[in-house]
Order: C-alpha cells, then sequence, then structure tokens
DNA sequence: GTCTATATCCAGATAGAC
DNA sequence: GTCTATCTGGATATAGAC
C-alpha cells in the first residue's frame, strides 16, 4: 500500500533524525533502514528537507500538544504544574531522544526550524495559554497561596528537571549509571515525583 | 608563526563544531572561517577527526575540570554544592553552547567520543572525587545534617537546573523571552543563585 | 610552510525503462 | 509505483610546484 511504504519511511527517517541529527542523516540511509528504493524514497517525498519538515512538525507537536492541554486544563496551581511536569516527562520516557532532537535542530538549523513552527498553526492559543498559566502564578503568590516567584523562571526549572535527564542520557549512562541501565530507568521512572516534590516544596510560602 | 595558524584553525573549528556539531561543519567552513587554506589545514592536522578530537578533548575539559576542583575542595557540603553549580554556570556562560555541544556529540557519535574519554588520564581522579562527595551526602544524611537524598539524583538535578538554561537556549529565546534577549540574560545572571536556593532548600530537614 | 590543482568518494536528486 | 543507472555537486584528502 502507498500509505504503508509512506509510513515505513517516516518512522525510519524519525529513528534516524532523533538519534544523529539532520546532518547526520542521508537519505540512503533512511532508505536502506526502510528498507524501500531510495529513488521511490524521493518520488515520495522529493527531498530529504521535506521528509525532515514532516518530522521535525510531529515531534514538535509530540512534546507540547499534551503540554498545551495541561496549560489550560481547569484545575488548581499546584495540580496544573504536576500535569506540565507529566506532560514533558511521559512524551520525553516514550521518546527518549525527542527533547534532544528539537532543541539541537532549533539552535542548528534555526532558519528551515522557525520556517517549519511559524507555518502551524494555533500558534496564538498557545501563547494565550503560557500567559494565562503565568498570570496565575503571580496571582496566586500575591495572595499567598505560594510565595512568590518570576513564573518564566519556574517555568524554565520545571522543564529543566524534567527534560535535562534525557537530554543528558549519554552522560548519565556513561558516567553516573554506567553498568547500572536498570537505575537509570529506575530513576526515569520516578522523575515525575522528584521534580513535582522538588518544584512544589519551593513554592511553599 | 605556527602557532598562530594551528591556534587560528582551532578557534575557528571550536566556534563551528560548538555551534553546528561535527557533521554540520565541513574542513571548507574551518578553513574559511580561521582565513587559511584548505590545503594548509589539512597539513597542520591532517584529518576532519583530528580537528574534532583536539575540540572535543578540550570542551570536556572545560565544562570538568573546574567541576573536579570543587568537588575535592576542602568546604562544607552546602558550600561544595555552590561551587559545583558554580563551576557548570560560569564555564557555560562563558561558552553557551558548550553543553549542547558535548551532549549532542556524546549521544550522536558514541565510539569516537568514547575513545576519547577514555584516551584522557586522570579518569580515576574524577570517580574517586564523585564518589566522596556521593559519600558525604549520604553522611550528612544519617547525620540529620540534611534530608536523605539519592545522591545521584540531586547530582542529575544540580547538572538540570544550572545547564539546560544553555542547552535550551533556542528554545528559550524564541518563545519566553522573544523580542527580550535582556531579559534572559538577566535570567542566566541569577541562575546561579536561584539553583542554588532550589537545591539547598530541598535539603533542608 | 603555503599554494593550485586534482583525485576520490559520497551526497542529494533525477531520467527513463518497466 | 518501483526499479537501475546516472548526473551533478560537494566533501575529505593528497600530489606536487614553489
Amino acid at each position: 500500500m502507498k500509505q504503508d511504504v509512506e509510513k515505513k519511511i517516516i518512522d525510519a527517517a524519525r529513528e534516524l533524525f532523533y538519534e544523529k541529527g539532520f546532518t547526520g542523516v542521508t537519505v540512503r540511509d533512511i532508505a536502506n533502514k526502510a528498507e524501500v528504493n531510495l529513488a521511490l524514497l524521493h518520488y515520495y517525498f522529493r527531498t530529504k528537507d521535506k521528509i525532515f519538515e514532516i518530522v521535525f512538525k510531529e515531534a514538535f507537536a509530540l512534546l507540547f500538544k499534551k503540554l498545551n492541554k495541561a496549560l489550560s486544563s481547569d484545575v488548581n496551581l499546584l495540580e496544573k504544574i504536576k500535569l506540565i511536569v507529566e506532560s514533558y516527562i511521559t512524551a520525553a520516557t516514550k521518546y527518549p531522544q525527542l527533547a534532544s532532537f528539537i532543541m539541537h535542530e532549533m539552535s542548528v538549523n534555526k532558519d528551515v526550524v522557525w520556517q517549519i513552527i511559524y507555518s502551524q498553526e494555533g500558534k496564538k492559543d498557545v501563547n494565550d495559554n503560557y500567559n494565562r498559566f503565568f498570570q496565575e502564578i503571580v496571582d496566586a503568590g500575591q495572595n499567598g497561596i505560594i510565595k512568590n516567584i518570576d513564573p518564566k523562571i519556574l517555568f524554565i526549572d520545571i522543564m529543566s528537571l524534567s527534560l535535562f535527564p534525557f537530554m543528558a542520557n549519554a552522560f548519565l549512562t556513561g558516567f553516573l549509571y554506567s553498568e547500572k541501565k536498570a537505575e537509570y530507568n529506575e530513576m526515569i521512572k520516578n522523575r515525575i515525583n522528584r521534580t513535582c516534590d522538588l518544584i512544589i516544596n519551593d513554592l511553599k510560602v
């Protein structure tokens, strides 16, 4: 089936791009991994850039779609923070190289990547959700529900604690957890709780 | 001077490799940026791999040499934690793409990079320093000086909060701080204090 | 040491038979 | 749609004159 071949190609491309980045992968690599003829790959997607665009768009959505839902959900502030942490870490657990891929391509491939991001709709909604969440934090601070804190700092702390352990996978499994992959996995499994504890403990007045 | 040309080449290579990664850079790029003839570059360093090896070794030392000094310094535990945070963040402030570069190459270029790392001496010393620090944390926990905590988790939290804001530079300046570069720099300037607060506050019994 | 010229290989992409 | 064969450009690397 046509759908079948297209899927095989994108699946292979996703895996390779996540692992090695755009410049680290050749279309021949993709064709081989997908077990598809090289010319056929070009027949379906025309250029390497097109394939990358599809993979990157999808990756971006994977990491931020659930986040957006968490941001706009109708629960109290601390619950919302938990949802945000959860959205990052479940996405990263499912696709361990997702965060590195996005961050790396965003800084290496700036022009291409921003064009892709801008071509996405719903950007305004996302911003609205961010701003509402940030306002909630400021309000909660002024009402003495949590301590006063710059919402952007809080957001960076959350992202840092959630995503870094995945982005540093090679480093951590090479040093801290060398020969101890199971212990690394255990750490990852507990990462949602650990992150929430740290963040929420810090917010106490 | 000979030294001069070598330095020009390595300086150019460092800048380009940090920015685009090994596969994103050509030797022509390096030669152009260094304003050196392409053949001359090969005369001095023979291969692209050799140049990369020099740059990566240096990068690794930049990020972890000061850390090692912090780990082995003779101050109390909380002071030591501050030194560690400081060592990461000052290194990253000086070379904003250092952490991304190392993490990315470690996961993309595993074989090459690990060979480079293993070829470094002093690996045993580093491990000893880690282990001593970890033991200190366990002891302090049992003595009720800080709360009981898995030292590896603590270490990951420290690295996460210290290095992620740099690794996500493109993302953060694109979204949270778009059109607000000064505010991003301000956040970075306060990052040592913020990280220490979060970490040390969490360690209270 | 420094250059020009070039060998060799591999990348992305397409032509054209089936 | 799928394949083989091939074009074209760009990459790493070297030969050899100066």
